[in-house]
DNA sequence: AAGATATATCGACTTTTCCCGATATGCCAA
DNA sequence: TTGGCATATCGGGAAAAGTCGATATATCTT
């Protein structure tokens, strides 16, 4: 069953606020101006944010990408998060529909 | 935060399957016939269908009851146990407004 | 009052999650 | 090509969840 993997994902007061911050990604990351946000946002820049290490932080991000609730972009060395509102839509379906 | 509890309770296969029989307690509890389904379901009934002990079902009723999705009536000796429609709107609604 | 039945709680053990520091990898600049 | 960033992965210790068997509690029947 995979809708089990969505939720862990969001059994997590951290992981559940970086979600909530990408939906604003300019009001939320103001230092990610210099590099744009047209592919989201930088791990650094969530990483400061939650106030959590570097490795947590990439950890819960892969854990959101394998649930399908964000997805990435990598360029030079930074990579990019930003939400995946697919994986939403996916989520609000099985509420509906099989839950 | 509350929302993680939410999540944390759906985040478990059976306790998800239950949620799921219980929107058609007719077709998916035959054997409560007897007792009606107007309070729900009684935990016997769930714990033969989910071919888990006893103390895990109800345990398991208490997480997904904690965390509003499901109510329970005792009458006798029995509890019955019913989905919790405002729990589910509750969910939706974080999903469309606080994640 | 005694036994039977339904459910809840307790104690224990195993597995998973949380989160960290350390290290590895990939990419860029000089 | 050497060093410096940004990110990913690894290994681990503490806390929480999964699940059980045993026991307690509440209720019903006789």
């Amino acid at each position: 069953m995979d809708q089990v993997e969505i939720f862990k994902a969001l059994s997590n007061k951290s992981r559940l606020q970086i979600l909530n911050w990408l939906k604003e990604p300019e009001t939320n990351f103001p230092d990610q101006a210099v590099h744009g946000y047209a592919n989201g946002v930088c791990v650094g820049q969530i990483q400061m944010k939650a106030g959590l290490t570097q490795s947590t932080v990439s950890e819960y991000l892969s854990t959101l990408q394998r649930a399908g609730l964000v997805k990435s972009n990598r360029v030079g060395q930074w990579t990019y998060y930003q939400r995946n509102e697919e994986g939403f839509a996916l989520l609000n379906q099985i509420i509906q529909s099989e839950i």
